[in-house]
RNA sequence: GCCGGAUUAGCUCAGCAGGAAGAGCGACGCACUCGUAAUGCGUAGGUCGCCGGUUCAAAUCCGGCAUCCGGCUCCA
């Protein structure tokens, strides 16, 4: 009789099995339910594919497509039947990589050609024939050397490449039908797992991320376990696409950007420029609170000094061309910081005066190229909330800790609550020593530890000139996009011999901090738009009551409300069109407004209003002190 | 910059085997005066992104450019 041993399940309990049985046939012993929606497992916390035996007491965990890890692996393997059919269309195709991603999967093939979007169709055909054929995906473990007469057998450069890369003396290969693939695993068994599969989209992407390598054909899909649940997911989608800023900002009329002005220029309609001054003003008044003071500067300065600063050497490329004036050439400015440098450097400065904390809402100018501009986030001239503050070298962690701090508050008060945080160290291109580089990235690292935020480690990833700590928001598609940055410098004082007295009577040099925190005006409200769907708290929304007559004959109130309304500093605005009530109130709700007072015989005989929420709800016989009283608090309370 | 797609009225889009530019919404006018998401009727809007080519004839086919969209690379 075989040896029998313990396989401890999820909940702790024990199943005694003999040795060598399959995580598979353990699931079909726990349950038919789960034995169908099996996809993978675990022994001892590691992921397997089911068919693994255990060989000894072990921990084990059945995955399905509910499991934290159940998605990705089933999008991995529906990207490898995916491989598969392009396969079988394509015999020349050679394969780069095909992972899962957030959504879905996708896969880069070298076709040789380039390939459209009526492609996708064909493929997805014969995808859903594979799916059908039910084929297993089975496993072979083999030494490099083996794997790569492999695929050199089968012209597969791409995967030579990988293959010489990684570490240790064997690789795993992957098998479905008569694709081949290096892959570490582990995959569904049988194609047949796969419930609802659909590519999405077909781009170019370069072999391993880098511009001067061949371009390969990306295409994307996503799969799930359940039809229904691809169609929430494209349902989604569509809801996203809803809340695109650039769709809201033309509906809200916030802002537009116009082809006879330059692309990435944004023109501010009159209710994005109110927006606008509702966040620059917030935005002021909590900087003064914290000690610091505004500064304003131009927005173009001799090239000269962008050779001081580095940013001719290492931003060039981001830089508009110079214009000449007088014989002298100027550019526009990509950064605020030389002009606060040269602020600081028009007097002797005392170490009793530092930390200085200086910030300015500064508009700048950087060459984008075309292809990568996307309404308000990426555009070519924006507006950085920066300071740049300069202190001593001990009081570095403690002002870290005080902008983590503003950061943290601003970024909540415009209801953003997660974030991704990245420490962003030295780059292949960067001025400065090693070792200031070293104390840079200590500092913002300890900071972070000791405000106990979670973070990755971007490498590589920082500006010339200093490491950074950024923060990134994500827009209504996923995508995240940097806003708060905050960047110690040691280089640039030292370019620009930037000194203070010290207690001993010596010239000592200041470390300069670059922090933003929306990052610039453009992508925060980009941002913002969507995060509300363009339905903005009342603080903030450019109109913040409408005042709606239901006839004509009651316009004489609507006025003397509306102006009640702005007299108490309330921006709202009066609909005094011969429209039906149902109309105005409609035109109310697609433009967003928080609240609708509306007015008609009763509210004038008796002196009240009525209100209705942007949510529907409607109150009646409310006076209008008592309104104004919930409106301002409700405004002040920034909610 | 690279790969793919797109560009027709203010907006959303139809028209495309090459043969006199269309709809809905919006705007404007008139009537209606209405109680919580679209009152009715009418009018005006377009060098069909720009430049060139093919053709008797181009919104429609071809080429270049610009811009936009989805990615890649790059970035606040």
């Amino acid at each position: 009789m075989a040896e029998k041993i313990k396989a401890t399940l999820p909940d702790g309990s024990k199943m005694e099995v003999e040795k060598g049985t399959t995580l598979f046939e353990i699931a079909k012993k726990i349950g038919p339910r789960l034995a169908k929606d099996a996809i993978a497992g675990k022994i001892d916390k590691k992921l397997v594919d089911l068919g693994v035996s255990i060989l000894e007491d072990s921990e084990i965990e059945i995955i399905t497509f509910s499991s934290p890890e159940g998605p990705d692996i089933y999008r991995h393997s529906a990207s490898h039947i995916m491989a598969q059919a392009v396969g079988e269309l394509y015999p020349k195709a050679k394969f780069g990589i095909g992972p899962a991603i957030e959504e879905g999967f996708y896969y880069d093939f070298d076709l040789g050609n380039s390939l459209s979007l009526e492609n996708l169709g064909k493929i997805e055909k014969k995808m859903k024939e594979i799916i059908k054929e039910n084929n297993h995906f089975t496993c072979k473990e083999m030494s490099k050397e083996e794997a790569i007469e492999l695929f050199k057998s089968l012209n597969q450069e791409y995967k030579i490449e990988l293959i010489e890369e990684i570490e240790g003396k064997t690789v795993k290969i992957y098998q479905n039908g008569n694709f081949v693939d290096l892959c570490r695993g582990p995959h569904i068994p049988t194609t047949g797992k796969i419930k609802a599969v659909k590519l999405l989209n077909v781009a170019g992407a370069y072999w391993r991320g880098d511009e001067n390598r061949p371009m390969l054909q990306r295409i994307y899909g996503t799969a799930f376990d359940d039809p229904k649940k691809l169609d929430e997911f494209i349902h989604r989608q569509e809801e996203a696409i809803r809340r695109d800023h650039r769709k809201l900002g033309n509906e809200l009329d916030l802002f537009s950007i116009n082809d006879d002005f330059g692309a990435g220029l944004v023109l501010w309609h009159p209710k994005g420029a109110l927006m606008r001054k509702i966040i620059e003003d917030f935005w002021r008044d909590e900087h003064l609170k914290r000690g610091y003071e505004m500064v304003m500067t131009p927005h173009v300065a001799k090239v000269d000094l962008w050779k001081t600063s580095g940013h001719w050497d290492f931003y060039r490329e981001n830089m508009y061309s110079p214009m000449k004036v007088e014989e002298q050439e100027y550019v526009i400015k990509p950064m605020n910081c030389p002009a606060h440098i040269l602020i600081y450097k028009s007097r002797t400065r005392s170490y009793r005066e530092l930390p200085l904390r200086w910030a300015e809402l500064g508009t700048v100018y950087r060459y984008e190229r075309s292809g990568v501009l996307h309404g308000l986030l990426r555009v070519r001239g924006f507006t950085q909330d920066d300071a740049h503050i300069f202190c001593s070298p001990d009081q570095i962690e403690d002002e870290i800790l005080k902008i983590l701090d503003v950061v943290l508050c601003m970024l909540r008060t415009f209801g953003f609550n997660e974030y991704e945080i990245y420490l962003s160290t030295r780059p292949d291109k960067y001025v400065g020593t090693s070792e200031n580089w070293e104390r840079a990235t200590d500092a913002l690292r300890l900071a972070l530890e000791d405000v106990g935020l979670s973070y990755q480690i971007d490498p590589g990833e920082g500006v010339f000139y200093g490491p950074k700590i950024d923060i990134k928001i994500k827009d209504a598609l996923g995508r995240a996009w940097q806003c708060s940055t905050i960047q110690v410098d040691f280089n640039i004082p030292e370019r620009f011999d930037v000194t203070y007295m010290g207690k001993d009577n010596r010239e000592h040099q200041p470390i300069m901090i670059h922090r933003a925190i929306l990052g610039s005006i453009e992508r925060f409200i980009g941002c913002l738009i969507e995060h509300y769907a363009g339905a903005f708290p009342v603080w903030l929304a450019p109109v913040q009551a409408s005042v709606l007559p239901i006839a004509d004959r009651h316009n004489d109130y609507a006025n003397t409300i509306v102006f009640e309304l702005l007299k108490a500093g309330i921006r709202a605005e009066t609909d005094l069109r011969s429209e039906s009530i149902n109309k105005k109130i409609r035109d109310g709700q697609v433009k967003k407004i928080p609240y609708m007072i509306i007015v008609g015989d009763n509210e004038v005989e008796t002196n009240t209003v009525a209100i209705r929420g942007r949510g529907g709800k409607d109150r009646r016989d409310i006076s209008l002190s008592e309104f104004l009283d919930e409106l301002t608090k409700e405004i002040s309370q920034r909610l």
